[in-house]
DNA sequence: AATTGTATATCGTCC
DNA sequence: GGACGATGTACAATT
């Protein structure tokens, strides 16, 4: 990884184009070809960045000029930067990362639908799983279940359901429904967070909404008693 | 600014729960409070990372820890790093970058909706806007305008259209067509790039299509012939 | 290679 | 401060 702290400006041109005012700033090359330029303020996101696969070339000019291109689909990803003053370049070697050196998530989507589909009855009073993942042709439904009246309810599942979720999930059910044996389908939506335009939606749509904490899930943590809704 | 290179591994809790095993990496403090850890591989994205606000600490164990504080809502976010070896320390003084050494972005969705907005013909021929941003109660429409004859019609402008354009707009429509006077509005959906599927159900919902180049509107050169649809 | 869906999405804007 | 929509979304999994 090469580090470069440098007043520099940079232009890209790409899906947009963006001019980047001459300024100190942190320059990250990364062994994969990666490209960052990092203010000393904003976090997370870089002002300007290239991701692999990068072609990097470096000019003899005076400033230095350190160019960036990548073949994205028909045009051409460029990003220019030129240094206009350089007060530290440093080279550091390290190691590829390995698997066992990578991130280890928990508690995304993924293990919220493991939860639900081990204990479905949190969607809804009765409920039993009959598949995960149940298949439609215009993808699968994250839940199908059967309620205490054997009727069929459809389940989507989101970390953060926005209108977008209601959306989905009325996808599917329309597609099952247009099934006789499925056609009186019931759906739910169940998130961790529900936002008030999908909750709005989902009303109008006769689509059952509930909200989920991994922690009582997970048995770690008791049902609190709602006291207000 | 703060760059640390050192053998590391970190705890995040916060919105999920993640670990990240002992390897070499960049650790990057801004002055703002952001706190990143970048590996020398996988661009754009650190593996661990805090925004601003935050409350940074550091200990005088052996191993250093540092831990990254952030009070998001009611629960605490929070990411423990270790330094398990450090290589490198340095601190770059940088001033805080003002205005005029921002980003300049040319090409964003708000230039595409300017552009039609001045030349609607773009969407459809003789068409005429009325208002830009026309007001519905679940949300604007960007533009709206009659045609040559005097028939209503809503465009939705994007710069790359997926099927949720297309719902969106589907929602913006029946909205409002429930008002009589507009009941025979109809729909256009205007983008640089139009995915397959979402042409799919435009054409479904009888929502016409129309690719704008952003080179074109602007007169920079012509219209290309299409020799094929 | 293209498409789909998730994300500690982040980030601005508007209310 | 919360909700909503755009993002050079990025990114991984899947077709």
């Amino acid at each position: 990884m090469r580090l470069i702290v440098a007043r520099c400006s940079a232009i890209y041109s790409g899906r947009l184009d963006t001019v980047l005012p001459e300024a100190l700033r942190l320059l990250m090359i990364k062994s994969d070809g990666s490209v960052l330029i990092h203010a000393d303020q904003g976090g997370y996101k870089p002002l300007n960045w290239m991701t692999p696969e990068t072609v990097i070339e470096e000019t003899d000019d005076d400033p230095v000029k350190i160019v960036v291109r990548k073949f994205a689909g028909k045009t051409e990803d460029r990003l220019e930067i030129t240094l206009h003053e350089v007060l530290s370049d440093v080279e550091h070697q390290m190691e590829a990362p390995d698997a066992d050196t990578g991130l280890n998530k928990d508690g995304v989507e993924a293990h919220l639908q493991e939860l639900l589909a081990e204990t479905p009855q949190w969607c809804g009073e009765g409920l039993r799983l009959v598949r995960r993942e149940w298949p439609t042709d215009i993808g699968p439904v994250d839940l199908m279940c059967r309620d205490a009246d054997d009727a069929w309810v459809a389940v989507e599942i989101k970390r953060v359901a926005g209108i977008d979720a209601v959306e989905q999930l009325s996808r599917y059910l329309e597609r099952i429904r247009s099934d006789p044996a499925y056609g009186s389908c019931r759906g739910v939506l169940a998130a961790q967070q529900i936002k008030p335009q999908a909750r709005v939606l989902a009303q109008q749509r006769e689509i059952e909404c509930v909200t989920v904490d991994l922690a009582v899930l997970r048995g770690e943590r008791e049902p609190e008693l709602t006291l207000f809704n």
